[in-house]
DNA sequence: ACGCTGAATATTCAATTAAATATTCAGCGT
DNA sequence: ACGCTGAATATTTAATTGAATATTCAGCGT
């Protein structure tokens, strides 16, 4: 027992270690030596907690997948807000989401790169997941008499479909925030102006 | 006035050898020396035409842009078209024109890259003619009654930039050809949903 | 036996240099 | 003088190799 904890502790303990590596240097430049040296070990220990440098990126970047999740959840069951309101602060929420990301930290982009080339099915999985979302809140909308659609299945994709700009660095640095809020907001009207019941 | 037509016939001579070369194998990886060769002419002779490679590769993409404004500019002023039909066909056209350009030659996105790295004026101008025309189809269909907004402007930015998807390669990578499609399908739906008049 | 390490090996990265290419220019033929 | 070229120069790309790093593994201490 006393075992499987310190397992367990050692697994977050090279995560946070890496995260920190990762964060202030970039994933490329970080060496295993340096993450094993930070947790106090040879860097051939690491490997028996981790099958490669890739996997720990790979924790460490679903761990914060899960949390955007978590994030765009909350706005979607949050029960103050209207139907319109929650499709008006997802947009915004992965806005600010992404945006931050690679403004405070530009590092992190580095794991997006190795993620998108390397594993691309964890990348599937979360765009997944917030169709699923998008769906529910799409739903809720239908159920409450807020929206009136035929397909709530299409329309999560449609919606998906349009707020794909907001996710690539590329574009968010073609523009300020300010002039990405409007378009968001824009977009958001544009959107809300259809599904709104009349 | 010999000498006049001449210019201009090496002019296009230079730039239909060019793009030949750089269809077939790239812009980096086509030289002067090739393209000079192919026009009976010394290298030394292509910069009393072009100041350099790039300028002979922005003539190129400029045609291209030119080209395909041409073609959204017919499906917005085909008085055949309901304004519904219009978006649509505005949407599905990007769309396919994006594909197939990076489907049959893909060395061509070797000439975005230059454009985007090298003029971005020219892709922010070729953005603004696209704005353009989305106001034009956009205030058509509200001054036939067929569309009821509030801004011209801000809902064709919002259009703008919910199609944006299908402008970058690598979304068009990660979805076969018949998916994007039903995409663009569905997200017409929605903005048509919110647009037309009932 | 378990959890770890140091040293060995395999892979990747970076600095160096050689080669290819872009660009310039003095001067040739008309 | 005009339109062009070959050769010279500047810049970029590609190949080489040495160094750094990732990964493996035999074996040590408990």
């Amino acid at each position: 027992m006393v075992s499987v904890m310190t397992e367990i502790d050692i697994h977050t303990q090279i995560l946070e270690a890496a995260e920190a590596r990762f964060q202030q240097y970039g994933y490329n430049k970080t060496t295993m030596a340096e993450i094993s040296r930070d947790c106090d070990m040879s860097a051939a220990n690491l490997y028996r907690y981790f099958e490669n440098k890739l996997d720990i990126a790979a924790a460490i970047s679903q761990q914060c997948l899960d949390e955007k999740e978590l994030v765009l959840a909350s706005v979607v069951h949050d029960a103050s807000l209207s139907a319109s309101e929650k499709l008006e602060g997802f947009v915004l929420e992965v806005l600010h989401y992404t945006y931050n990301h690679f403004d405070v930290s530009p590092k992190l982009s580095e794991l997006v790169e190795a993620m998108s080339a390397h594993r691309p099915d964890m990348v599937a999985k979360h765009i997944g997941s917030k169709l699923k979302l998008l769906s529910e809140l799409v739903e809720q909308g239908q159920k409450s008499g807020e929206f009136q659609l035929e397909s709530v299945s299409e329309t999560a994709d449609g919606i998906l479909t349009a707020i794909m700009l907001f996710y690539y660095p590329l574009t968010l640095k073609m523009f300020p925030l300010e002039v990405l809020e409007v378009k968001a907001t824009n977009l958001c009207r544009l959107l809300l102006a259809g599904l709104t019941a009349r």
